[in-house]
DNA sequence: CGCAGGATGGGCT
DNA sequence: GCCCATCCTGCGG
């Protein structure tokens, strides 16, 4: 048996490096694990595939949030609240959660765990690696620093909108998969951002981070 | 560089 | 009618 093995030159800021890609979804049981700042601290590092066409357009994420059900006043399921924008946080772990926000920008989420558990993580920032004439296209003159270092300019930049809310993150229209592993001395945890009205919760550091990388928001 | 202010519309009280 | 898991521009230093 043969696999192909594709190594790319990773883009700018972060450092010159040669990387495999592996070109493989993340499984099935990824999503579905319970322990959602775990899955938050994982996702640092793997690639967000949207492919344009014939063409790979991806980029590494570097930023994360949880938010964690029921119990968390930030979520949007805080206290079981169940309506049409949120009802996808309940399906099972996997599932694409897209919304709008501030009248202009759509955010990304990875929603987590069983159904019935409507945990998701917000994809904050994300560093290009794939397709980079593609986003700096969406992204219009915007300086490379710019292009994903944002959870709204993420969007942007990989085309991602309302349409792919409840679709899967194995399905052939967006995925992740593994692409760099990192110690976890280089991911670093803080309180989330925008989340003010959130009371006790405003301060849980349940934001993850890619240590020194040039794309956190 | 930092910061203030405005854009802009869905979601929910 | 208010709030919002944001971003960009323009201005001052």
């Amino acid at each position: 048996m043969h696999t192909d093995i594709v190594c790319l030159h990773v883009y700018l800021l972060s450092g010159a490096i040669d990387v495999p890609i592996v070109n493989k979804k993340l499984s099935k049981e990824f999503y579905l694990r319970e322990d959602t700042l775990a899955v938050a601290r994982s996702l640092i590092g793997k690639l967000i595939v949207v492919p344009e066409g014939r063409r790979r357009v991806s980029a590494m994420i570097v930023e994360t949030e949880a938010y964690l059900g029921e119990t968390d006043k930030a979520a949007h399921s805080f206290g079981g609240r169940r309506t049409k924008r949120t009802e996808v946080m309940y399906a099972a772990g996997g599932t694409v959660y897209v919304f709008f926000v501030y009248g202009m920008y759509h955010q990304l989420n990875v929603v987590t765990g069983p159904a019935d558990h409507p945990h998701a993580i917000l994809l904050r920032a994300a560093e290009p690696v794939e397709g980079v004439n593609v986003i700096r296209e969406r992204r219009g003159k915007m300086p490379d620093k710019n292009l994903t270092s944002g959870p709204g300019k993420l969007c942007i930049a990989l085309g991602v909108d309302k349409r792919f809310n409840g679709e899967s993150f194995r399905g052939k229209r967006i995925w992740l998969e593994d692409f760099r592993e990192f110690a976890d001395g280089d991911i670093i945890t803080g309180p989330r951002v925008g989340i003010a009205y959130a009371e006790e919760f405003t301060e849980m550091p349940w934001r993850f981070w890619l240590k020194d990388n040039p794309f956190v928001s």
